[in-house]
RNA sequence: GCCGCGUUCGUCUAGGGGUCUAGGACGCCGGUCUUUCAAGCCGGUAACACGGGUUCAAAUCCCGUACGCGGCACCA
């Protein structure tokens, strides 16, 4: 059978489902802001739905964590669990009651059964259909009928088991054979064979339902026209495909997304990016001093593009921007390297006063007490050379106190015989000046270097030292203003006499 | 192993039968500018996985192979 999702009428409703068994992964926030941006560009509601259906992997602080980095992000969505909504509650353990009442009409109907057989009976179902020569063994169309379910026991022992309290779980009666197609509006027609579907279960013995029951009720239940998730899901759409024709709904758009994958090509777990330096989690990246349009730009990125040479994109231009249709089905690699570009992009088209006030935190981390004033000075200067707002703390310490070593390297390239001699008269010279200004610094020097019959480079590259204790860095005389006519005559001073 | 999805420069990608001697971006390399370092500008490096078809013509369509990834739980 043929299964066509087709296009639900009225506003686009998406959703990010994430589970709370770890913190937000950026695999996870690619999926969100590519449910944000589709939902952003239609007029639709973008919705937060917590899957906590999993109660032994819950991690505690995980759900706060997924929603701090979408807010970080920039992701805002109309309904979730701390802001409410029509649809509520968007947390699926408190929903569980809806699931099993959907289950027990799968039941009622044939479409699904009550099974009592224990873990054990399963290993040893599993272990003797793999002997016999099966190597992938499955709980399906043959072999429910030798298990302990109500399809093989006596209507009145199920009766029985039930009402003991007998532990069960529902599972899905699989159709024996059966081709499912569904549409993917980023791969076309895809189809499997529904032998090669096992019969999933729905309700677990603890009464809580499986992702495949509880995503397609609340996806039905909340009204979700398209369904865009990750790749990993696409073999199990068929079950979802078959849950929603037992239960008589109609089947969302489907749109399952090409995986990131690091950067040597392996899956982006945590354990494999840790071992490459790359970070995995979104609050990492918070940490690491990421702007959170940085990220949103590259991962928006990762797997599809505008058509357009436009690389550099606001959440506002991406929203405008983006179509499903751009998004291309291969798996992508991370690269460090270009979202480095891209904080560097950021950082450049901010306003010096916005820069400045983004790196207060970070100068008052790393223990410097300026006024923002002087902070704006600093940033006009280092904005274009930095990538990331906390090097206006960290690469800059020479705007805030005198440099106590000298990079070697640059003393052995560029610290002369005369050198000392030459930096104590421009130092002299500074002192004598009334209007100490860029212009004022850089003229004196010139005269000096004339005077003395030498190039204006023999001067300017140690008192660049001095004055930074660094062979390079911004323009020289603006730096000098900016630190002002006292500091600049002592460092002068003090480099001549330490370095002779 | 089985099933599914995928495959254009190292990476992200454009392209969807002729305009492709395959374009852009990151990275890398060189030049230029400059007091240095960045930035900018200019230039360079480098790809249609392979094999068969179809066609006057294929990176583009079809089939196969290889490789990669995903799934195969009372996890999501």
């Amino acid at each position: 059978m043929e299964t066509q999702t087709h296009r639900i009428e009225g506003p686009v409703r998406v959703r990010f489902a994430p589970s709370p068994t770890g913190f937000l992964h950026i695999g996870g926030l690619r999926t969100a802001l590519y449910n944000f941006l589709f939902a952003r560009k239609h007029d639709g509601q973008f919705i937060l739905r917590i899957e906590d259906t999993d109660q032994e992997r819950y991690v505690p602080g995980a759900e706060e964590d997924i929603i701090e980095s979408l807010r970080w992000a920039g992701l805002t969505y109309d309904e979730g669990p701390d802001v409410g909504g029509p649809c509520g509650p968007y947390r699926q353990s408190e929903r569980k009651e809806l699931y099993q009442q959907y289950a027990k009409q799968l039941v009622e109907a044939g479409y699904a059964y009550y099974a009592f057989d224990t873990p054990e009976e399963l290993e040893e179902m599993r272990r003797r259909l793999q002997q016999s020569g099966n190597p992938s063994p499955k709980y399906d169309a043959i072999t429910r009928m030798s298990m302990r379910n109500s399809l093989t026991l006596p209507a009145k022992e199920v009766e029985r088991l039930l009402a003991e309290g007998v532990p069960y779980v529902i599972r899905l009666k699989v159709p024996r054979r059966e081709t499912i197609r569904f549409y993917d509006l980023i791969r076309g027609w895809v189809s499997f064979e529904s032998s090669e579907i096992d019969d999933q279960v729905l309700i677990k013995s603890d009464g809580m339902p499986t992702y495949h029951m509880a995503n397609v009720v609340d996806d039905h239940l909340m009204g979700i026209t398209h369904v865009i998730r990750g790749e990993e899901w696409l073999s199990s759409t068929p079950k979802h495909v078959l849950l929603y024709r037992y239960l008589g709904w109609e089947i969302p758009q489907m749109a399952h997304l090409p995986l990131i994958l690091s950067p040597k090509g392996g899956k982006l777990s945590k354990r494999n990016a840790d071992e490459l330096g790359i970070p995995v989690l979104v609050h990492q990246y918070r940490e690491l001093g990421y702007e959170p349009e940085a990220l949103v730009n590259y991962l928006a990125f990762l797997g599809w593009n505008p058509g357009t040479e436009q690389e550099v994109f606001t959440l506002e231009e991406l929203i405008e921007a983006f179509s499903l249709d751009r998004v291309r089905p291969a798996a992508v690699q991370f690269s460090l390297d270009k979202l480095k570009w891209y904080n560097q992009q950021f950082i450049r088209r901010m306003s010096v006063e916005e820069l400045a006030r983004k790196a207060m935190p970070y100068l008052k981390k790393h223990g410097i007490e300026v006024d923002e004033a002087y902070v704006q000075k600093v940033a006009a200067l280092m904005q274009e050379r930095i990538t990331f707002v906390e090097e206006l703390a960290t690469f800059c310490r020479f705007f805030y106190e005198d440099p106590t070593t000298y990079e070697e390297k640059g003393v052995r390239k560029r610290w002369k015989e005369n050198s000392a001699e030459l930096v104590r008269a421009y130092a002299d010279r500074l002192e004598q000046l009334e209007e100490f200004t860029a212009e004022t610094a850089e003229r004196v020097l010139r005269e000096l270097a004339e005077e003395r019959g030498v190039k204006a480079a023999e001067i300017i590259h140690p008192t660049r030292l001095a004055i930074s204790g660094l062979s390079f860095g911004p323009s020289l005389f603006e730096m000098m203003e900016v630190i002002g006519k006292e500091a600049c005559v002592r460092r002068l001073r003090r480099a001549a006499e330490v370095l002779g």
